[in-house]
DNA sequence: GCCTAAAACGGACCGTGGTCCGATTTTGTT
DNA sequence: AACAAAATCGGACCACGGTCCGTTTTAGGC
């Protein structure tokens, strides 16, 4: 009498061809965008690259924003695992404040790096409930460790908030910001929440 | 030898039709958002009820995101008033850190009294460059009366991120933390801001 | 009032994101 | 190997934002 249950994670395990197409879809999307740029890439012109009709596109993805933060996804999972399992200063080793000062300045590299992507990906992007949670989270450890009396969740959020991609490009497109100076400036920003 | 030159500002004058097109449109959607909410709202359901093309509708607000940015329009006006020539604490009268914490309290109030139709408006709303401009001068201004040291234009964009829309509604509806709190956070960084 | 140029009108048309459902492939069973 | 059920496939189809262009309205000089 066997019982077919899931017993440990709830994805039950994608068919072959499922598999298969997922991967070119994404391979497909990867290769179009480096050619075209983001905006200018169809679903329907991902689909006929990956040889797939686009209803298969909207089944593995959910939407265009879904497979954008699909994309960015990969990039996401490496960031996350620097910071946990990585060399210092943004990994585990160097001391709290240079951690927290390092995490700053890579998420700005990475935010800008991928501005089209993730403006693509909307609010399945960073928006995106496990990749924000999951920097908060490590903001709130930081400032934790830093000894920083207040409400650390709102903290974290308020030094994430400027780090955010309509935030960067409005000061690096309109208001000529040169990266440099909002790094300091932020740094600038952590050292006086942190001071309290 | 009359030159027709549009000697100031440069808005040659709208048509009578226009003009009434351009009310009549402002007015049935303010009526059909009510109704219907803003997401369920089609352009051509707004022209349909305004009685005219919808090429009209496209020609006089540019883009779904231009209209709904022209009904935040008004109240942003109203609130740039206030600022400018309203009663303290918000208006001129009230001690700078005052007016700057009652500008905190209002711009988070209103921003989460018109999300939906902010977030409709996408990069012509909030993120459109007037207003930007506006709020960030204004605090920019308030911290240089408070005496402020550091990167002035960083600080004031810092100061205003965390109370962007996407920020808030992740606090307030996924992270359940209640207004309040959020305000009185956002006291305590800008107190620390200051502080130096 | 009439005439003309400029401006505005409106709805047919297009492209793209997203849905639907009959046809096809996979998987496990016997 | 054959079969059946379940999952997937794929492309016709739909809705909505946005464009285009022939027609109509306005403004204002005579």
């Amino acid at each position: 009498m066997p019982i077919p249950l899931p017993l440990v994670g709830d994805e039950p395990q994608e068919r072959r061809d499922a598999a298969r197409n997922r991967d070119a879809l994404l391979v497909a999307a990867d290769a179009l965008i480096a050619e075209q740029g983001v905006d200018a890439v169809t679903m329907e012109a991902i689909a006929a690259r990956a040889g797939v009709g686009k209803g298969t596109v909207f089944r593995r993805f959910e939407s265009r924003e879904g497979l954008m933060a699909a994309l960015l996804n990969r990039s996401e999972s490496a960031f996350q695992a620097a910071i946990i399992s990585g060399p210092p200063p943004v990994g585990p080793g160097a001391e709290a404040m240079e951690r927290l000062l390092a995490f700053g300045h890579a998420r700005i590299a990475l935010n800008l790096l991928h501005r089209r992507l993730i403006i693509a990906a909307g609010r399945a992007g960073t928006r995106n409930y496990a990749t924000v949670s999951f920097t908060a989270m490590h903001v709130r450890y930081l400032l934790t460790e830093l000894g920083v009396r207040g409400d650390l969740p709102f903290f974290a959020t308020a030094l994430l908030a400027p780090l955010e991609v309509p935030v960067l490009e409005q000061q690096v497109e309109i208001e000529d910001m040169q990266v440099n100076r909002i790094v300091e400036a932020w740094d600038d920003l952590v050292r006086r929440v942190v001071a309290g």
